[in-house]
DNA sequence: GGTTTGCATCAATCAAAATTGATAGACGGA
DNA sequence: TCCGTCTATCAATTTTGATTGATGCAAACC
């Protein structure tokens, strides 16, 4: 049931995913580094069933990758996936009648 | 209870908003017009009462705006909260050490 | 080969979100 | 003022998602 990553159900499911205050903090600590599972259970201080549950969430909206290392399972950001939905947004501020400017590669 | 528009709970809320297929279509139809709650009822063919819990929910997460015109309600998008979704997104792909090219102003 | 470690999965419970049908309020028209 | 229309809200139910503790499996170490 692979589905195209522009696929109505992915954008949706990319949402929910994102949709979740640890996820975002899963995804948050991904956004330097790869980690393994009891790296991230550990720095969240969460359950190890818990946080593949939701890591599973996240894979399964195509946000995460994972990769086997003997007994460890990185995970690390898809960011094809994210700028998918960053574009799916982008689309109603550019397709839309009233637009409100923003500045295309502002720096913080 | 108001908060920024950037609070991390408003993200949230965001992305749970556009999680849910008929709310993503409701915005989706809200792109080009602002509508009012009968149209959007006939055009979805959707229990009245079901949607207004979904604009609700929209509302709440700040991606929509309402205007009332005599006995009429009248709902469209909020351009701004999307944006900010957005860019909460662009940050992945900006700080991210591999990052994507993704060309800026792109048009389809 | 037996043990330990890291992780996924499962079943049971619990919590949160969505649906439904009913009611109520606001507005405008007769 | 009375009635019909448009919409929000409510209570009850159903559905979906999250948590917990247990179990199983695979890889590495002894």
């Amino acid at each position: 049931m692979k589905t195209t990553s522009l696929s109505p159900e992915l954008i949706v499911a990319g949402f929910h995913a994102l949709s979740e205050p640890l996820r975002v903090k899963v995804v948050e600590l991904l956004r330097s580094n790869e980690l393994c599972v009891c790296d991230l259970c550990e720095t969240l201080d969460v359950a190890q069933s818990k946080l593949s549950f939701h890591l599973k969430a996240l894979k399964d909206a195509n946000l995460l990758r994972s990769r086997q290392e003997g007994r460890w399972m990185y995970y690390s950001l898809n960011l094809s996936q994210f700028v998918v939905l960053e574009q799916y947004l982008s689309e109603f501020r550019r397709h839309s009648p009233i637009l409100p400017a923003r500045p295309c590669s502002e720096e913080d």
